[in-house]
DNA sequence: GGTAACATGTAAGCGGTTACATGATTAG
DNA sequence: CTAATCATGTAACCGCTTACATGTTACC
């Protein structure tokens, strides 16, 4: 029970938990439709964490299978809450961790033919459109859930949308001033 | 001399020296000084790379002592740089990574009080202002690049500013529209 | 009867960082 | 004299992913 300082995966595993995902499977899947894009967890790391969460005192898990199919749901304790609590206000630096082999590319660009150069870009801006598309496409539920008292998905799903489309302006604008030359 | 796959941090380094930085410990400097906000790399990778680079044959590297300091330059072969232009035009997949602890506490933030949400996204706020700052501290140098012929650096770094001044917006709009409550 | 989804876990490996080790030169 | 910078490297460790292993249930 005593507790081993927790890791960022760790209290995303108790953040899910606080919104409603019971099972480690449930986790893994809620990640993926909601912070993939700015955070992934697999589950050689989710079941392990949920075991050390449990130790710790931080969640209550109980077997809750569904027919013959074994299941173990979780459960913040009341420290569980508090912990979660507490590292969301903590100001610990958060340092802008961005690795990105795209821009990468782009950096390098002038080693290449003005033509291939401009084809990198289209790529990056290819890239940044499907993107943006596919997290418009999940606007509706993070509004709903917005509209039910939590908006914070709905933020953190805008950022990323302007994110991508402050790139595409970025690269429109670059390719009409005419750099292919 | 036969080629084991380069990796991405064989590649960055391959192109730093294909844009002049000729010793490991200049890579690593130009490295901090340019990309380090969607790239890092460290002197136990740089090395290392330096030396597979050179047994697959595409840099050549001599031995240049300043006086008693020993420092060991390099530059492209012929099969360096045409293995960097392959790279630069291959195209792979380029998924956009992005890990970004802040961003997770504010997907997490309803488990706050509104009061200690809205500072976490001030911090984040706060974060941006910072780094778009001091991207723009270093946009001269890139424009001076830019008209000596190679703009691609200084598009990097407006993709960076806009980045962040993007996310600055979204943040701004959200504190207005008063989730707080 | 087969595939996809549900569900949980382990082992091995990899890519990367941190810490360490060493030493010369320059600037204050 | 001392700190910062230049310069190169290694060893240990760690976080995370990939691959593997196993079994159930729902759907077509």
């Amino acid at each position: 029970m005593h507790a081993a300082r927790l890791s960022t995966p760790d209290y995303v595993v108790l953040g899910m938990v606080g919104l409603g995902a019971r099972s480690g499977y449930e986790i893994k899947r809620t990640v993926e439709l909601s912070i993939r894009y700015f955070w992934t967890i697999s589950p050689a790391q989710v079941y392990p964490s949920l075991a050390k969460l449990e130790r710790d005192g931080l969640l209550t898990g109980r077997d809750e299978p569904q027919g013959n199919r074994r299941r173990r749901t979780y459960e913040h304790t009341a420290a569980g809450s508090e912990a979660l609590r507490t590292w969301l206000r903590n100001q610990e630096p958060m340092p802008f961790e961005l690795r990105d082999i795209a821009m990468v590319k782009m950096f390098f660009a002038d080693a290449l033919t003005p033509a291939d150069a401009q084809e990198l870009l289209t790529n990056a801006k290819a890239r940044s459109e499907e993107l943006a598309a596919t997290l418009e496409a999940i606007r509706p539920e993070a509004d709903v859930e917005a509209q039910e008292g939590n908006p914070h998905p709905l933020l953190t799903l805008e950022l990323g949308i302007a994110v991508h489309k402050a790139m595409i302006d970025v690269l429109d604008r670059f390719a009409r001033a005419g750099h292919r030359r």
